[in-house]
DNA sequence: TTAATAATGCAAATCATTCGCATTTTTATT
DNA sequence: AATAAAAATGCGAATGATTTGCATTATTAA
């Protein structure tokens, strides 16, 4: 079987492969990377495949998923909540505000003064989120 | 009155000065610089204060007072939805996931770099949040 | 002063999300 | 493989934050 692998992710992170975190799983890896993505659209695209998982259920799973770090949710101005796969690395996001675009950047040098800022604060880095909210380049 | 500072400042924003609006501008006005506070927050006091007004004029009025840019609504993780007045400049801000303390800082150099990365993906940059999770120097 | 315009309080509606619980699935144990 | 224990699921009800409709009251402009 192809699910093979995501049965392996599952197991990985100590989470039972149900049919339910299968298909979320493999629906979300087949998201082009980088892609953002809200609960509605798993259920959306799933229901399309002829998967009906409840919406309460989903939600549990994705909650799950960002516990494990699979996933990593946003919440954008305008927008609201949305997902993305992990796999990517630690960047950072443009909102268009005229059509809802969301962009991807990532700078070096924004890591290294967030670093100084928290060490001079004498405290613990956990994460960050940085939203510069534009009028993007098809907007203007 | 002492209330005409108030007065002014809802005219020039062209918000009739109502009691709703001149209770929540004067109580916001009290807190000290740079506080962090909730629409529960400024209902609670106003009603210590002997002033009953209901929760949901206070809702319109501060998205009112956003839309005039009065002040600054935040959507932090784990804290929720907070406003601060927005005399202070375009500062980020701290968290600390233990305690819930916000804190702020600022740093020219993150301007400088945000305008870099909107001038390179050929946008204009309306506004951005910033926000560091961090273990405060308490809380470690 | 009066008509028109806007603001208020209140309760009902909405929206996203969570929860309780009976049923079903998965896992661990024989 | 059979079975008991543990966990996951679906469903609908509950929640919490916020918004809205509307009848009443306050503010403004003429």
């Amino acid at each position: 079987m192809i699910d093979l692998v995501y049965i392996a992710i599952l197991k990985a992170n100590r989470l039972r492969p149900t049919t339910v975190r299968l298909a979320v799983l493999s629906m979300i890896s087949s998201y082009e990377e980088g892609t953002h993505f809200t609960i509605e659209k798993i259920c959306d695209d799933l229901r399309t495949n002829g998967v009906r998982k409840s919406i309460g259920s989903v939600y549990r799973t994705l909650k799950e998923f960002e516990d494990s770090g699979l996933v990593i949710r946003h919440n954008f101005d305008l927008i609201g909540t949305v997902y993305e796969s992990s796999a990517s690395t630690d960047h950072d996001h443009t909102v268009c505000v005229a059509c809802g675009k969301i962009m991807e950047f990532y700078r070096r040098e924004f890591d290294l003064l967030r670093e100084e800022v928290v060490f001079e604060a004498k405290g613990r880095l956990i994460k960050h989120t940085q939203t510069l909210y534009v009028v993007c380049e098809d907007c203007l």
